[in-house]
DNA sequence: AGTCGTTAGTCAGAAGGACTGACTTCTATT
DNA sequence: AATAGAAGTCAGTCCTTCTGACTAACGACT
């Protein structure tokens, strides 16, 4: 199973330690270009935000819901993105109890500045690896991701 | 490159995300199987402890450099493991500025039954994968870390 | 032996990220 | 019209981590 059975985590190479390193490279790396690339008030948590705002607005129950926050948590970033001018905040017109969030223009031009830089780095890092490693890590994970979710 | 060149991050699939789902899973499961197992009072950042601490104990500054934190940082940490009975602390005899954090019976119980709740999800892991795949897998993380790494 | 720069750790304060509980306002259904 | 439930807000808390300022001890060098 594991290469070798120490009893100090350090060495064990778990999986789990396999998968959160590359992770906080990865998104440090991204991050880090994002805030030198002229969007540097946006922090890893508003990802949550941008990784699940629709097309024409989102409500802010839905945000929090589909990003496993509460509301008030959401109701804090979205106050934060609305504040540096990232997200529109408005009343829904169907519901006056509910937000509707939107992309600005800026947050758009940060949505495809943040895509770009991904996939920037994806490809040197397909380079370093070979394509065909590269999509067999890729189909590997989404594996992983599928059996981990059924698991009991 | 990517699946889909799609301008919302949810359905783009990043490496990122794509590290990210699985590893909060794992971790999740992990944690709750340990709070379930009989140390409800470790938490995530307390790994960071177990991760780096060396079999005859190792000093705070060591700790602190080797897991990115600032010693006070650490200092917290281990101070609440020490009110909890997981590690010791006490002044290196060679040294009288220095503290020595080693762990108890009980901190060694809990990287023993960590180490084994773990083994025992990706065991299972392997089953719903294959063998051949889930090694596979291993391999191309290792690789992806170091290619991450030396990077630009 | 005395001084002094360096290292180990502490104290205090702050900010970010997330939570719970209690509340208001609006909707929708009776 | 009345009221249960949903959408958000307000206030307060906890955890994680940081910075800055400090104390105590070590060790090298007069």
């Amino acid at each position: 199973m594991v290469t070798k059975a120490s009893s100090f985590p350090e060495q064990a190479g778990t999986l789990g330690a396999l998968l959160r390193g590359p992770y906080r490279q990865l998104s440090d790396r991204l991050y880090a270009k994002m805030a030198a690339g002229g969007f540097p008030e946006i922090r890893r948590s508003h990802s949550l935000v941008f990784r699940h705002i629709a097309p024409e607005g989102s409500r802010l129950t839905e945000l929090a819901e589909v990003s496993g926050l509460t509301k008030q948590s959401m109701a804090y970033l979205v106050g934060y993105l609305e504040k540096h001018g990232y997200v529109k905040i408005s009343t829904d017109p169907a519901d006056g109890r509910a937000k509707r969030v939107q992309l600005t223009n800026r947050g758009r031009a940060f949505v495809a500045s943040l895509l770009a830089a991904s996939a920037d780095l994806e490809n040197e890092v397909e380079r370093k690896l070979g394509s065909a490693r590269f999509k067999r890590l890729r189909g590997g994970l989404q594996a992983l991701g599928l059996a981990i979710a059924d698991l009991p």
